[in-house]
Formats: C-alpha cells, sequence, structure tokens
DNA sequence: CTGAAAGCGCTTACAG
DNA sequence: CTGAAAGCGCTTACAG
C-alpha cells in the first residue's frame, strides 16, 4: 500500500490459460506468433491476455531460448571523450529510438577502463545480450577479437582498423565527405587548404585525410605537407593543432578540420592569432554535431547521417543475431554549409 | 566456428556442483554470500567457479527472485532536449557507471512521447527491472504516479513538481546557487542585475529565480519585475529571451542565466545587439555544462556536482529497492569564475 | 553445514 | 489444431 515490497503479484502465463479455457502451450503459441492456433482459441486468448494485463515474463523465456531480448551498446572510449564529444550523445539516443521500435531494450555499458572492459565482456560472454554496438574509435581494439571468439554477434559504427576478424560495420563516407568539403573550399576561391586531421589509427583520421589528399590533386593544388596537422578529436587537440599550422604557413586561407569539436578548438586559435573565420581563413569542420552550431561563427561543416547510421547498426546486428553473416554498410554525407566557410 | 550461433554451451551451477563434488544447493549458497558453508566446500566451490569460468545465469535466478538485478534509467523529454542539453549526457554517464560499480545493468529508456512512455512503462511494471532513475524536470508527469502505483521504486532528479505521492529524489541546490551567482555579479559592481529563468514548471526555473529575488533583496537592489524574462532551457530561448530584457531595460549590466545553453543564446543576442560580455553586459549561467567551456567568452557559471548527484540517486536507490523509505538530498553547488562575468 | 526436492514462468517437441 | 509433460538454470525452505 504504501512503499514497495507492495508489487502485485503479475498475472502468468496460467492466469491467461484459465481465463480464455486453453492450455499453457495453446496461449505460448499465441504469445509466439499464432501459428497452429485457431481463430478461436487465438480471439479468446487475446481477450484474456488484455483482461489479464499480462505481460510475458522474460526471464523465464530467456531461460529457455537461450536468448535475453536485449542489446548491448558498448563504448569503449576514454570517459572524457563521451563528456566532450556530443556525437555519441547522437548516436546513442538514435540507436535506442531504433531498437526501442523493436521493443529491444538496450544496455548503455562505458568501458573506458581495462578493469571495465573485464567486467563488461564478462557480462556480454555470460550471454546476457544476443549482441553488441560497438562504438570504438582506436584500432587494435581487443574487445572486438574477444567477442568474435565467443561468438557474440557485433555490428561497429565506423570500420574497426587494424582487426583480422572480420566484423560487420556500418559508416559514413569520410572519405567522400572530406572531398566534399575541400571542393568546396576550393571552390569558393581559397588555394593554401590547411587540414587538421583526426588520430591516424582511427578510420575517420585515415579516410578524411584521405579525402583531403585526393581532392586537393583533382584541383590541382600542390600538396604541401606543411599544410597537414594531426588532431585528437577534443578541442584543445584542434586549437593546438592550428596554432602549429599557423606557424608552419602563415599564408593558409582554409583549414578542413576533421570534427566539428576540434574545428571549435581552430576558431580559438584562429581568434588568438587575430585572424577571422571566414574572412581571413575559411575552416570547415565534419559531424555536423551540435557543437556546428554552437560555434561562432555556426560551422560549416560535412552531415553525418546519424539517424541512418544507428538505424543501419541495429538492423544489421538483428541480422547478425538472426543468423546473417555480417556486411558493411557505407552511408552518404553531406555538405552542410553555414558561415565559418 | 565460424559466425554466431556457435556461442560455447555456458558451464551451470550443475557443471561446478560436480566439479566440485557438492550439490548445486550448496554452490548456490556460496554463490549467495557464502552463510551456512563450510570453508572447505567453498574453497573448493571457488575453485570449480574458476576453472569452469562458471558465471551466474542471471534469467534462472530472476525467475526465482522476482528481481531482474537491472536499472532503468528513464528520460521523459522530448528529444531534442537530450539532443541539445549537454546535462543529460553527463547524468548519464555518470549513473551507469555508479551502477556499474555495483555490477548493475542500466537500461536506457528514452521516452519523449505519450507512445514511447507507454511502452517503456509496460516494460517496467511487468517488473523487468528493479527500479527507475527518473530525469524528467516538467511537472504534472503522469509517470511518477504510476511507477508508485505499480509499486516500484523511483528516485528523481531534481524535485518533481506537482506530486501528490512522495518521491525520493536528489537535486542541487538551485536556490543557493542563484543566490551566489547575483551575489557575485553584484559584488563585481553589476546593479542592473537581470535574470533568464528556466520554464516556471521546473524546479530548476522555480527555484533558481526565488535565489535571484532573495540576493537582490539582500542587497539592497530594487526588484524590477522589467528585468525578469521566462526561457525554456533551450539556447534560442536564452536568445529571445535577453533580446526581450534588451529592449524593456537597455540599461542592464548584468544577466544571470539559469542555464549554461541559455546562457549561450544570451550571448547571442548580445552579440547582435553589438554588446559586449563582460564589459558591457556580464553574463552568469548555470551547470558547468560543457557548453560553459565551449562559449566565447567562456561561461562564469554555477556547477552542478553531477557525479555527487548521480552518486546519490544510485545509492537511494538502491536503498528503496532494499525497503527504504524515499528520502531527500540536496547537494551544494559552486560558483566557477571564468571570463563572461 | 549440506543434500534432495520443489518450483519460479515459460517454450517446445511429442502425441494425439 | 491442442493438451500434457519435460526441462531451461537457479534458489530456498526442509530435513537431517
Amino acid at each position: 500500500m504504501n512503499t514497495p515490497a507492495s508489487r502485485p503479484r503479475p498475472s502468468t502465463i496460467h492466469d491467461v490459460a484459465r481465463e480464455a479455457g486453453v492450455s499453457r502451450g495453446t496461449v505460448s503459441r499465441v504469445l509466439n506468433g499464432g501459428h497452429y492456433v485457431s481463430p478461436t482459441a487465438k480471439a479468446a486468448v487475446d481477450r484474456a491476455i488484455r483482461k489479464t494485463g499480462y505481460v510475458v515474463n522474460r526471464h523465464a523465456r530467456s531461460l529457455i531460448t537461450g536468448k535475453s531480448d536485449s542489446v548491448a551498446f558498448l563504448l569503449t572510449e576514454p570517459q572524457e571523450r563521451f563528456f566532450e564529444d556530443p556525437n555519441f550523445n547522437v548516436l546513442l539516443r538514435a540507436c535506442t529510438q531504433a531498437l526501442a521500435a523493436q521493443d529491444i531494450p538496450l544496455l548503455l555499458m562505458i568501458a573506458g577502463t581495462e578493469d571495465e572492459r573485464r567486467r563488461n565482456l564478462r557480462f556480454i560472454e555470460a550471454g546476457h545480450v544476443d549482441g553488441v554496438l560497438l562504438v570504438s574509435s582506436h584500432s587494435g581494439e581487443p574487445v572486438v577479437a574477444r567477442l568474435h571468439e565467443a561468438g557474440v554477434p557485433v555490428v561497429a559504427c565506423g570500420k574497426p582498423l587494424g582487426q583480422t576478424t572480420k566484423v560487420g560495420y556500418v559508416a559514413a563516407d569520410d572519405r567522400d565527405g572530406a572531398r566534399d568539403m575541400v571542393r568546396h573550399l576550393y571552390m569558393s576561391g581559397r588555394r593554401r587548404i590547411a587540414t587538421v586531421t583526426g588520430p591516424l589509427d582511427t578510420p575517420g583520421g585515415v579516410e578524411r585525410l584521405a579525402g583531403y589528399r585526393e581532392m586537393l590533386a583533382e584541383c590541382g593544388l600542390h600538396a604541401d605537407e606543411a599544410l597537414i596537422a594531426t588532431g585528437d578529436y577534443s578541442r584543445v587537440g584542434g586549437e593546438s593543432a592550428v596554432a602549429q599550422l599557423l606557424e608552419r604557413a602563415p599564408d593558409i586561407d582554409a583549414v578542413f578540420v576533421a570534427s566539428d569539436l576540434m574545428a571549435l578548438g581552430a576558431l580559438d586559435a584562429l581568434h588568438q592569432a587575430g585572424r577571422h573565420a571566414p574572412d581571413d581563413v575559411a575552416v570547415g569542420g565534419f559531424d555536423d554535431s551540435p557543437a556546428a552550431l554552437a560555434a561562432r561563427p555556426p560551422l560549416t561543416t560535412i552531415r553525418q547521417p546519424w539517424d541512418r547510421i544507428s538505424g543501419e547498426m541495429v538492423r544489421m546486428l538483428l541480422a547478425r543475431i538472426a543468423g546473417e553473416k555480417p556486411s558493411t554498410v557505407i552511408l552518404p554525407t553531406e555538405l552542410v554549409v553555414r558561415e565559418s566557410a
């Protein structure tokens, strides 16, 4: 009546069977697709379910089927990144919703440290989830191998680098996005286009740099290594990278920064150097995360289609759980022109 | 060997019992605290567990105990807000970690629409989680009542307004934080101090305004209703609120904005009006979210102790699950002085 | 302290 | 199409 513990005993399949005047087996059959059940029986059961407010006990079901009907969202990133980078936020939310549409709960696991990784792996390997959505940008991730060994279906966000085992993944077309941005910079008259890359052990780091190089060549621009600086996807990383760039090549008139967050840092560095975006130096970002709008001036950037990415991740994971082989999905990006370039 | 389905059969309590040369009951006893077990038997079981790599099957356990050993993080906010407001990010992460330390998985539930709310409630009421961490700032939340009726332990983040049922909650000291900020503004010489409040059906909206009024009075400043504008916790909301303020009272020299995100909008409005922070108008925020650092100039703000808030929420929820009555925890905030004020 | 036994709520061959 | 029965892996009184 007052505090907890007063939770009413939920009705069971037994109650439903009694109410409907059929056996428990029949109730179970309608619950599981309604095959081999007469229309009359089905109708009676449906009515009884409604009347009793019956909801299946997932534990009992899972005990038999060996499936948990839940999925893990495993984030193997240092906490700071999760804090700082709005992309995770967006991806997590979208995956949760895509799963919810199928009535599948998402278990959030944050494994930034070795210790947490061990605990979470133990949990997963014990069969407590049917599959995992893996978010981890850095290569050489031992988690992928472990999961594969345990036979747990996995779908990664972004191409897992340095993996011998093949794992399904979905990614945005990083290279093409980078090409679009550099082309945009070129078309708007820029000729000394620098870049701040992501870490070169991440797919975004490698691919966006490749796109930058390709488009530079196609535009007939000289590939000057002094125009390339490496960042770490953090704001301060972007700041110091651009500071370096400014020192090495004071004549740059544009910089393609491989993430919005780093682009924020780029703006900081420019500001400190007394340079203005976009007038003195155009700044192009990547992600179209909330950070792009928060920037002053708002960032011209490359949109990653997070909704589609997460939708595909979920679809693929469910397919893998159902026994399908791993596959790869590459989604197109889109140039979003705002004020910074 | 290759794809899924090859998941090895995990060892059961039976395997452990055989290995240890004891009954399954004994194994279960050491698993559940080790009471009524001889040291010899315990040692043998521990060894057997290590040898077999046994991990308890939670479904089987839950089927008996009626507990799920998992907790829901229920967010009843429109999606946009979750997207935009970094606070959720921080809180979610901190709760996940606090729970993980106890080996309790967190189920993330985002229920922005009526439909999602229904689905999630159904899931929760079916007993699939032992308790819920509720994040929902607006009052008149029917979810609280439903959960209470179903006898599900709940701990809210922030005081649930307009509730007849008493639910445990933990909150930052909003009023005191507001007082600190207004005092800071006053001490630095400001005399026409305006405020942008949160929605007045949220605890942060009401309490921070109350703190503002109190401190104004204590400083002997005239309470001018023209200096009060209401925002909606969004960036654009903050922007238009300050635009209004500037129109109504062009002579303001400071504004206390009830959230960092709105403060970002305040900065936008100031910029558009050709006013500068902090020189022309000092801007004080609230939250110390990542947005505070992203702001130009970086925001002077009131830090909400998210780590402690989430830690207390988890502690309290676990206590409630164990049968304790609901309680209230108010945590102190802290003034963080940066450049905007 | 310990084993044998019942039972949690479900699904799934197996007969009909 | 449908019921009776076995069994999923565990916990928990109940005897000893």
